[in-house]
DNA sequence: ACAAAAGTGTTTCTCCTACACCCATGT
DNA sequence: ACATGGGTGTAGGAGAAACACTTTTGT
């Protein structure tokens, strides 16, 4: 069914935001946050955070304005994921959305706002969303397991200092399967890109591991990718 | 400077199209059509195939629509780039441009049509393009490049059946070094994705090659990616 | 002392690279 | 016969995976 030619194609921006956080069992996996729709189409049903783009606001501060709108957090990480523009994806009228997506920092998101309005839910079993949301939450799955085997962006959902543990944590949730941690660390410290900070983690009942500290102009300037950004503007 | 209100955003869908010519010496290289601006802003300059958005169109369908338009061709391959919006890429209306790169067969592209509006350009020398064109053609091929070595998206530039020399000859020109004839060809026979047709290619004076089909749906449903295509529709 | 996680060493396997060598055709 | 590219064989090196083993803390 055409659209009205009077109607002209709609312009949004949504963001696809993963934090970690622990499951029922304590184990932790990736969680994103959704927004319940009070508007007609679709109302009540969950949705990615996002909006209309206002004409003199650039497509990435759109992305990083409507994850803080929703958290109340800053992306450590935000990507252009993909824009979808298919012509039925939306009852009414003709929207195209350019989607990104975001990590931020773990023990940031579990303090992150949550009203009645705003749902954290586990990234692999989602709810019913609206219009095709659900196929892009999944595609910005795939695109996050793909991108963390060949680059260092697994650091995002930490902070400043880490163990390797804490990291090999974040692989093993994003990847779904254990790691070796000898041979995990031997891969990380061959990268180059990380620093000893010089000090331990204190207070487990076993040998106190380094503290480590992401360092990106370190080695390899290799391959570089275009486009993408990390701590942009918010 | 900010765009008026009145003025919404508009939104737009480009194409870089990317065939192999031989250049001044005979080697194959990579060639883009760029088409002259006629109108107001950037009158005269080369600019990237494209127009506007129609309402009712998908694009996908837009892309392949204007690659048809400038070259008269159809794409072997097209997939969406990346989307262009920032807020001063063109001097009067606030302008959104979704980006799509087509790969189109060598051998059609040198009968391709052009005209006085339209000219094939070496991609690795660009003439002075229209607003950020220039950037978006280099970000093509940076994505051209690094695809050809992780998928098997080389043979779009070739006919239905092709020898493993005429294969290497696309690599070579698109990774720009030359490849050791053995290892190319164990490792694309490893890939599991050609067949031989069982003929040979006669006519050269000396060992006849045997000629290959490619067959995608040989061997490995690894890791497929959502969101590309082949041969859509034109 | 002992448990538990941090961290090191070592072996094996696989894949990639380099390059020597044989094969089949036109001239 | 010989030049030329087609096609096969093989040795060496780099890196990943598996796993034994040593180190350092809290209890």
């Amino acid at each position: 069914m055409p659209h009205q030619l009077d109607a002209p194609t709609r312009l949004a921006v949504s963001t696809v935001i993963f934090a970690l956080r622990p499951d029922a069992a304590g184990r932790a996996v990736l969680w994103t946050p959704l927004v319940r729709r009070t508007r007609e189409p679709q109302r009540g049903l969950w949705a990615l955070p996002g909006g209309w783009l206002p004409v003199n606001e650039e497509l990435e501060v759109a992305a990083a304005r409507t994850l803080r709108a929703t958290t109340g957090l800053a992306p450590k990480y935000l990507e252009q994921l993909y824009t979808f523009g298919d012509v039925d994806r939306s009852p009414d009228a003709r929207v195209v959305s350019v989607v990104y997506w975001a990590l931020v920092q773990s023990d940031e998101a579990a303090r992150a706002v949550a009203g009645p309005n705003v749902r954290w839910v586990p990234a692999d079993t989602l709810p019913e969303l609206a219009f095709d949301h659900r196929r892009i939450v999944e595609y910005a799955l795939w695109r996050l397991r793909t991108k963390v085997e060949y680059t260092e962006i697994a650091h995002a959902f930490l902070g400043e200092q880490f163990t390797l543990a804490e990291l090999r944590e974040i692989y093993e949730a994003v990847l779904q399967r254990s790691l070796d941690p000898a041979n995990f660390r031997r891969t990380m410290i061959a990268s180059g890109r990380l620093r000893e900070t010089g000090e331990l983690l204190a207070g487990a009942a076993h040998r106190p591991p380094k503290l480590y500290r992401y360092d990106p102009s370190a080695r390899t300037a290799e391959a570089r990718e275009p486009f993408q950004s990390e701590r942009p503007a918010s």
